[in-house]
DNA sequence: CGCTTTTGACCTGCGC
DNA sequence: GCGCAGGTCAAAAGCG
């Protein structure tokens, strides 16, 4: 090694011609070396002879640093060590280094560089082996602590991101708070009955954003029904509560039953959330809340109040009647329904008439499918299910689920005069969409204490094309909920599937959600508002949905086209609730629906 | 014949 | 403890 160096410093350029030979000799394994020394034929062939090997200059370099050291340092460290502490002393050599790869070339030329190259190499190789190892080692652990820094400085953008986009999120319902009560406050003094609203001089709380958690406790739960209480509340504001049949009201105190469906005939409702489930007594407690999670899921209800002739809403599902009761104060009687399109979905529904204005239907979802869905039932179970969620998290009494709360108010604050209750009071919240035009502003009058009203876009009526768009605009708005709670799931690395079936676990709404969520929904209803051609509008939303959500694939346009047509075919009758004859077209609406799908 | 609805009875929780 | 009301069961009836 030694002699063949100082040979090549000593000899001149000419032998630049064989030094390839050379370089074939030593590195048999330099396949590259072929190609590009047809390119350049001189220089490149030196560089090359590296370049197969290592593609790092300094390398290189360190390897023949060593090379011409003579092996006093046949460590692989020492090599290492030499590649990163010698760096001046490489560039300082870069020179020599060339020139004794020159000047090996010279001994080339002799038959006897070869011999003394087939001796070397075999040294050579094993020390570039070496050496190439280490550095390659040393070169991943650089990578690793970059790697490893990059993602530290990840993990703290993105904090920074989410404490920016929170603070900016409340900024922004603050903002829309204010008006929204500048709305209402406006609407009030048109019905000239701001006295009641003006607890705290100028700033009207028309919407009760109560401790969901708390509100149920008090009298404020047994005396003031909790929810739609915009059904012929005209005289409860006169201070008479209730009587009316509320369907998201007290009068869906939940019955613990532990036998009740584990037995039944498969479908056994509460399978899910056996007795425990049922034993799951109130949110008054955050603690109840994170405990019986599961259980309190499916007890949080979401009721649609749509105005509709049929004496049902299809929404996609199967529906099978399982009984029937007449409620206390209400003549008309209210239907059980449970889901049928799986064995053991504890998914139920209950269906009743308003008793002020029959031509109003309230359907309430209780429950998470734990099923595949198709499209069109998938919006409305996510929109149960969301909402709920929604509502369970808003029930802890938490700052959290205020907000949450006060999201879901003002998501949907578009001016209208419909509205959405959710009410935590009685042993299980109810969220309830009403999708109805009031007809009668006094019927909404003001939120009973332990309730949210949120404003739901106008709406066009309905009154005999089934009920159509009650239905559908849920759709909407469960699908953006869906999206909202695919991004929460998402982000919070929890288990999203299906809202239909699975507890998404968002608890806590990310703000920059809501924030996808707020402008999801608000151009849906936009859309909606915007255009008396409800299909058109109905596509236009959805494709704005659909498009802030990859996936989703629902043909809920085509389904919101079929229920609009198939629907009408049920017997609209008003007064008879459940019918034999209604409930089974109905459901068989539902399946036709399906199969189109 | 199979499925669904009807409907009275039963169960359970809650309030008095 | 009793009554009330909500919720469910299951046999019977209806329907296609």
């Amino acid at each position: 090694m030694d002699s063949s160096a100082a040979a090549a410093k000593r000899s001149p350029p000419p032998t630049t011609i064989q030094f390839p030979v050379s370089v074939n000799l030593n590195s048999s394994s330099s396949s590259q070396d072929d190609e590009q020394f047809h390119h350049k034929r001189t220089v490149t062939g030196e560089m090359d002879f590296f370049a197969a090997k290592n593609n790092i200059n300094d390398n290189k370099l360190g390897d023949h640093h060593d090379d011409e050291d003579g092996g006093g340092d046949d460590d692989d460290a020492d090599a290492d060590i030499k590649l990163h502490s010698s760096i001046d002393r490489t560039t300082a050599l870069e020179l020599n280094v060339n020139t004794g790869l020159n000047l090996l070339t010279t001994n080339t030329s002799s038959d006897q560089s070869t011999v003394d190259d087939g001796i070397s190499s075999n040294n050579m190789d094993d020390k570039r082996a070496k050496n190439e190892l280490a550095v390659l080692q040393a070169e991943l652990e650089r990578m690793n602590a970059e790697n490893q820094r990059l993602r530290e400085m990840l993990s703290q953008v993105t904090s920074n991101y989410n404490a920016v986009q929170m603070h900016l999120v409340s900024l922004m319902q603050q903002q829309r708070d204010a008006k929204a009560e500048k709305a209402e406050e406006h609407d009030q003094i048109m019905e000239g009955k701001l006295e009641q609203k003006k607890p705290n001089g100028g700033v009207i709380v028309p919407r009760q954003f109560m401790n969901l958690g708390l509100a149920g406790s008090g009298a404020a739960d047994t005396d003031e029904p909790s929810l739609s209480s915009s059904e012929g509340r005209s005289h409860d504001r006169s201070g008479s509560p209730n009587n009316n049949a509320e369907v998201g009201s007290k009068e869906f105190r939940l019955r613990k039953r532990g036998n009740s469906e584990e037995e039944g005939r498969g479908s056994g409702g509460r399978e899910d959330s056996p007795d425990q489930g049922y034993k799951v007594p109130r949110f008054n407690s955050p603690k109840n809340v994170d405990q019986a999670d599961q259980a309190t899921m499916r007890k949080a209800r979401v009721s649609v109040r749509a105005r509709s002739e049929a004496p049902m809403i299809t929404d996609g599902c199967q529906w099978r009647k399982y009984g029937q009761k007449m409620a206390k104060g209400n003549p008309c009687p209210r239907a059980y329904y449970r889901c049928t399109m799986a064995a053991g979905c504890p998914v139920r529904k209950q269906v009743q008439r308003c008793a002020e204005d029959r031509t109003i239907l309230i359907t309430t979802y209780e429950g998470n499918h734990n099923h595949p869905l198709p499209p069109a039932a998938m919006a409305m179970a996510s929109t149960t299910s969301s909402a709920a969620r929604m509502l369970l998290s808003g029930s802890m009494s938490s700052a959290d689920g205020l907000m949450n709360s006060n999201f879901l108010t003002r998501t949907l604050l578009p001016c209208s005069s419909s509205m959405a209750t959710i009410s935590a009071s009685a042993p299980f919240p109810t969220v309830t969409l009403d999708l109805t035009q009031t007809p009668n502003p006094l019927q909404l009058p003001r939120p009973p204490p332990g309730q949210f009203q949120v404003p739901f876009p106008n709406q066009p009526h309905n009154n005999l094309a089934n009920a159509s768009p009650a239905s559908l605009l849920p759709q909407i708005f469960g699908q953006a909920l869906y999206n909202q709670s695919k991004f929460s799931g998402l982000q919070m690395s929890q288990d999203l599937d299906q809202p239909s079936h699975h507890q998404l676990g968002g608890q806590q709404l990310q703000q920059g959600q809501q924030n996808s969520l707020a402008d999801t929904v608000t151009a849906a209803t936009a859309a909606i508002a915007a255009d008396p051609n409800f299909t058109a509008a109905l596509a236009a939303a959805i494709t704005s949905i659909i498009g802030s959500s990859q996936s989703h694939p629902t043909n809920v346009p085509n389904n919101n086209a079929t229920n609009l047509t198939s629907a009408t075919n049920s017997s609209g009758n008003a007064a008879a609730t459940t019918s034999n004859s209604n409930s089974n077209g109905n459901n068989k609406i539902s399946n036709s629906s399906f199969a189109a799908n």
